[in-house]
RNA sequence: GGCGGCAUAGCCAAGUGGCUAAGGCAGCGGUCUGCAAAACCGUUAUUCACCGGUUCGAGUCCGGUUGCCGCCUCCA
């Protein structure tokens, strides 16, 4: 099977095609560290770490650099805000970034270069770029110059003249052209200032991500992505500097995220409605969090809400319960190592011949634009087959069943592995969601079970009237128990509304 | 002003020329259960914003209309 998505470059889906047979070479904008993430820098990482993962799946050997941006000017800023140096507060945040990203289950990509490192690299770039004729320099700045490079405009779909003809553009008056963007800026009273041709300064920003992503995946590699915002002018401006210095096409495939709403509004600092990573990791399951991302398509708007947050939970849940018979089931400990698949009969072999196909059907979906969306509604397929199985009149713990079901568990653990969902051991899941919801609603656990406790006796000595009262009474605090023939469970039910996601 | 995207059931959301328009949530009916919960079964879009066109055939392609949104300034 071939994978095919879309290209930013050609507007349309491609074949891919590495450079190197059997191996990606993978860039990603990543941070500019000065604060906290937010659920949009979680998107975007979650969905390259699913590329990322998949393309693995797939064979490929992945190298992935992402980079930090740790000199910027609101780096400088915050640094003077708090007198501190800009090396204090970017290692801040990077360390803030990378607690929060491992806990949303993103794996930490191959190389992680700052820009603070690469700075004779930039200069050498820049001179390229200087002695090629394509940059210019006035005042100790260097700029590029736009309309030297006969590419501009390629990745955005613009033309030099629609931009002039714009409104919006900063006039200044050391430019040659207004479209012109800064390489090199000389340093101000105060700034951090590195040593270069053109005297004491410091990189523009687009510059970083041509020569680290050059540095670490060569002249030409396969896949540069990012956040859509950054289709113009960062990744324009990085085509720019990169195949004008080399000549040699930049990145073959540009691969670029859609963005977060938040209640159908755009999110924004102007708006207030910054959703914020750490809250809401605290407020729900990484995995929730995932699998509510990745119901939607990566380059479409994905719209947060306390609603919409709550289904994906409900949803989650549904596939740890799932998980969690088969856990249950499989402690039986019945011995299935001679289980062939030839074997089977009826029922169980219906059911494994129809599971054994998610890992393809999964593929489908995913060769195909990375279509999670799809590739999750194969999940809850075979969720809802398991199910029935499990629910058949017929159904025996076996050798035989034990075997499906094995096979089965590793089938969606196997898929599921690769959108970083069911990582957790189901138990251990619903302990920690139980926790999390007590929390948020103000309940307290121990008060819950000491009811329990005592709505079980009542259950033995089979009052009914009490056993009801007692669940009316927990019902009021959404606690939603689960009776079986010995013990109960519990759960908290969503309780929408109580929880504004930005305050 | 320039460039681009989107519009599919109550809600979310796949679907990019052709078998019955995925899947989830919510709802309803049933099975199971002391009662519940979960799960399962059934049910919920003769129709894909609207109007034309191309085609044997269109949610899917083309043109237009309406509505929403993004980028063009730092932004994932």
């Amino acid at each position: 099977m071939s994978l095919k998505f879309y290209n930013t470059l050609g507007k349309k889906k491609e074949e891919f095609k590495p450079v190197e047979a059997g191996r990606v070479s993978m860039y990603v904008c990543g941070i500019t560290a000065y604060d906290m993430c937010h659920i949009g820098h979680a998107r975007s990482a979650v969905v390259f770490d699913v590329i990322c993962k998949y393309l693995k799946y797939k064979g490929y050997n992945v190298i992935y650099v992402k980079n930090f941006t740790d000199i910027d000017d609101k780096i400088i800023a915050k640094a003077n805000e708090e007198d501190t140096d800009i090396i204090e507060i970017s290692e801040r945040y990077i360390k803030e970034h990378n607690k929060d990203m491992d806990e949303m289950g993103v794996a930490r990509p191959s190389i992680t270069p700052k820009a603070t490192e690469n700075i004779k690299g930039m200069i050498r770039h820049i001179s390229t770029l200087v002695e090629k004729g394509l940059a210019y320099v006035v005042e100790g700045n260097v700029f590029f110059a736009v309309d030297k490079f006969k590419g501009y405009g390629k990745l955005s779909g613009r033309n030099l003249d629609d931009m002039l003809a714009g409104a919006r553009i900063d006039i200044n008056e050391k430019k040659k052209n207004p479209l012109d963007f800064i390489l090199w800026k000389s340093a101000r009273d105060g700034e951090p200032w590195w040593d270069s041709p053109w005297g004491r300064g410091r990189p523009g920003w687009h510059i970083e991500c041509s020569v680290m992503s050059q540095r670490f995946l060569g002249e030409t590699f396969d896949i540069h992505g990012g956040g859509m915002d950054l289709i113009f002018p960062h990744h324009e401006n990085e085509i720019a500097q990169a195949e004008g210095a080399t000549g040699k096409p930049f990145a073959n495939y540009w691969i670029h995220n859609g963005f977060v709403r938040i209640n159908k509004e755009k999110m924004s600092k102007s708006l207030g409605n910054i959703f914020n990573l750490r809250e809401a990791l605290g407020s729900y399951h990484p995995e929730v969090l995932r699998l509510f991302m990745l119901q939607s398509h990566y380059r479409s708007p994905v719209d947060f809400s306390d609603e919409s947050l709550a289904e994906a939970r409900t949803g989650m849940e549904r596939f740890y319960e799932t998980l969690k018979k088969i856990k249950d089931i499989l402690a039986t400990g019945i011995d299935f190592s001679d289980i062939l698949p030839k074997n089977l009969s009826g029922k169980d072999k219906d059911v494994f011949g129809k599971i054994t196909t998610l890992p393809d059907r999964f593929a489908e979906a995913m060769d195909d634009d990375f279509n999670t969306a799809r590739a999750i509604g194969y999940i809850f397929d075979a969720t809802r087959l398991i199910n029935g199985y499990l629910a058949g009149r017929k159904f025996a713990p076996t050798a035989e069943s034990l075997f499906v079901l094995n096979s089965a568990r590793n089938n969606v653990k196997k898929v599921g592995k690769v959108l970083g969902l069911f990582l957790e051991d189901p138990d251990e899941y619903f302990e920690k969601d139980k926790k999390r919801e007590a929390e948020k609603q103000g309940l307290n656990i121990q008060e819950i079970n000491a009811l329990i406790e005592e709505r079980q006796k009542a259950r033995t000595a089979k009052k009914w009237k009490k056993a009801d009262e007692i669940r009316n009474i927990l019902a009021k605090k959404k606690v939603v128990l689960k009776d079986t023939a010995d013990s109960t469970t519990w759960k908290i039910a969503n309780l929408v509304k109580n929880q504004p996601l930005v305050r």
